[in-house]
DNA sequence: GAAGACCTAC
């Protein structure tokens, strides 16, 4: 089953001239094995490989494992096979380290693949073998591998292990059952910041930020350990995802406080987060302060500056990347037509997706191809968007995300039959059924036509699809104010948001404001019927606004499926005139920052 | 004796 390797080819007068060298030390054992670990040098490396097979001590495994692992470090993982397969006596380190290299260089199955032949070879793995086994699980969110191997630590008497348990939790967390994540943590005898750490950012990135914050403050008042940059960047990261911003500045100021301010993914995670909670000013306060920002800083910038609608600012970035030698990805260039798209910039964003390829060898994915719909359809060219989304194979959560952006674009624009396409692509795919009927319904009322609301009503009735209803949320001070569309006034100033509610509404008539005749008018895409289309939600303004003396800068979100329409828009353009008070809305990931009487976020409109 | 865990942009 082993391959003969080969030594890399080395020029023999370059040997020579190296021998006499005295960096190599080849006196001792200790000085040899000194300079394997401490070489980072491929050159050297091989010289060192050739002396060793000279003096015939590659025969002695801890020597080999040494050079294996020298190879591993330098990513020549075929070298390090070949080396491998030519030992005579691997053992578990030898192993370990093999399989460990692939999992580095991206090929976890390659590296499954051998720890599945280790009993064939009898050399059982140890607890080092299976924490590396179980991240090759981590890498390919493999959970019935995960949990086998899980199990074979139990049996093996390892669930004590500190490093084992990080990476179980880790792995199931990867795997996305963040339930067996918790119970592996919950199990565990003792834990350090690394434990604690793997926890927090397994509930973080699968969209449980408040879980993730509850237990960094158990982290903080049960140990006496300080949170490192991976900790700090994971709740950066949940503060970002809940667009928590007072949580967001908290974390912040630790991050300062620890002074890991000058960690490049800590800088980075705090550009998203700013980005996401509408300080955009902060965002790239933070950005500038990075010192040799590599891509990600730049690709979190641009996005953070798309989604203000700042185009102009993102391309910049962009120029600005290039010319500074860095590479774009292929999420910058995403980033990069999500900034044309929300500017306006369709032949700006035509020309960046021709040049991915052809200037840095990036292929359009369906994902680029989706930025390319949004951009066309916003810029109401939406037939020619309609024939990108027919032309592209999109399945899955990208297909739903192509015919939802699809869907948007032509109800946006008033076209039913290319709705009815795009809505009837999601229904029949089975993703977002729910939220397509609704938005489909929405652009059959917009066009007056209600008969064929209320026939898609009959037919999500018959199909038990319902819709979750929809809320937006307001956070002051430690708490978090829900509300639902339709909601009676619940809190204890009800009456006095009425009253601030009419005052505003009548100033603005007075500055000649004229709203939908129902107050403030959102139009609210849960609701499928005629009457409630002009749903009324100014108790969620008022309150903002008025009664609990939010700071200069208060955030209003509102989730996903509810959209503001012009109206709304022009309304708040007053409101913050006449409070003479920025404030931003967040509307489906969108935000618009409104000052003086104007958006700073252009954005469709 | 050599090898293992946690964080960033969509």
């Amino acid at each position: 089953m082993r391959r003969r390797g080969l030594v890399p080819n080395l020029n023999p007068n370059f040997l020579s001239r190296q021998n006499n060298l005295s960096f190599f030390h080849t006196n001792g054992h200790s000085h040899l094995i000194r300079n394997l670990q401490n070489c980072n040098n491929f050159i050297v490396a091989s010289s060192l490989h050739s002396h060793i097979l000279k003096s015939g001590s590659l025969s002695h495994t801890f020597t080999a494992n040494h050079l294996l692992n020298c190879y591993v470090r330098l990513r020549k993982i075929d070298l390090a096979r070949n080396l491998f397969d030519e030992m005579s006596e691997p053992n578990v380190v030898s192993w370990t380290a093999v399989i460990a290299g692939y999992i580095d260089l991206g090929q976890p199955r390659t590296a499954l693949r051998m720890f599945g032949e280790m009993p064939e070879c009898s050399v059982p793995p140890n607890e080092f073998t299976f924490s590396t086994a179980i991240k090759a699980c981590s890498v390919l969110s493999n959970l019935r591998t995960g949990k086998e191997i899980h199990a074979r630590v139990e049996v093996c008497g390892l669930r004590n292990n500190l490093v084992l348990c990080s990476t179980l939790v880790d792995m199931y967390g990867k795997c996305d059952d963040v339930d067996g994540a918790r119970r592996v943590f919950d199990a565990m005898r003792c834990r350090n910041v690394v434990s604690w750490t793997t926890m927090i950012a397994t509930y973080g990135q699968n969209a449980r930020g408040h879980e993730a914050l509850q237990l960094f403050r158990e982290f903080s008042s049960l140990t006496r350990d300080r949170p490192n940059d991976f900790m700090l960047s994971s709740i950066v990261n949940a503060c970002a995802s809940l667009g928590k911003l007072a949580a967001g500045k908290a974390a912040h100021c630790a991050v300062i406080r620890g002074s890991h301010d000058a960690n490049e993914v800590v800088a980075t995670t705090l550009i998203d987060m700013y980005g996401k909670c509408g300080c955009l000013d902060y965002s790239y306060k933070i950005f500038r302060q990075v010192s040799c920002a590599s891509v990600v800083p730049y690709t979190s910038m641009i996005f953070s500056a798309a989604k203000y609608g700042l185009g102009k600012l993102a391309l910049e970035l962009f120029d600005e990347m290039l010319e500074r030698g860095i590479k774009p990805s292929d999420v910058t260039y995403l980033g990069v037509l999500h900034a044309c798209s929300h500017s306006g910039l369709v032949d700006e964003g035509l020309k960046h997706l021709k040049f991915m390829y052809a200037k840095h060898g990036i292929l359009p994915d369906t994902k680029h191809y989706t930025c390319l719909v949004d951009m066309l359809g916003r810029a109401g060219r939406i037939d020619e968007a309609y024939r990108v989304a027919k032309s592209i194979r999109a399945e899955g959560d990208a297909g739903a995300l192509l015919w939802g952006t699809l869907l948007s674009a032509s109800r946006l624009v008033g076209r039913v039959d290319i709705a009815v396409e795009a809505g009837r692509q999601l229904i029949e795919s089975n993703q977002q059924v729910a939220g397509a009927y609704v938005t489909l319904s929405n652009t059959y009322a917009l066009a007056g036509d209600w008969d064929s609301v209320r026939d898609l009503k009959r037919e999500m009735k018959r199909g038990g699809v319902h819709k979750e209803t929809a809320c937006s949320w307001i956070d002051f001070k430690d708490w978090t104010y829900v509300f639902f569309a339709g909601d009676v006034l619940w809190c204890e100033q009800g009456s006095e948001v009425v009253n601030l509610l009419r005052e505003l509404e009548k100033r603005m008539k007075e500055r000649g404001y004229v709203g939908g005749g129902k107050g403030l008018v959102f139009v609210d895409v849960d609701e499928e019927t005629e009457e409630e289309i002009l749903g009324l939600h100014s108790e969620r303004l008022a309150l903002a606004f008025g009664l609990i003396n939010l700071p200069k800068s208060a955030t209003i979100r509102i989730m996903k499926n509810i959209r503001m329409c012009r109206d709304c828009h022009e309304a708040f353009k007053l409101i913050s005139e006449i409070l003479e008070r920025d404030f931003i809305v967040r509307d489906n990931n969108r935000f618009h920052h409104f000052t003086n009487g104007y958006c700073i976020c252009g954005d469709f409109w």
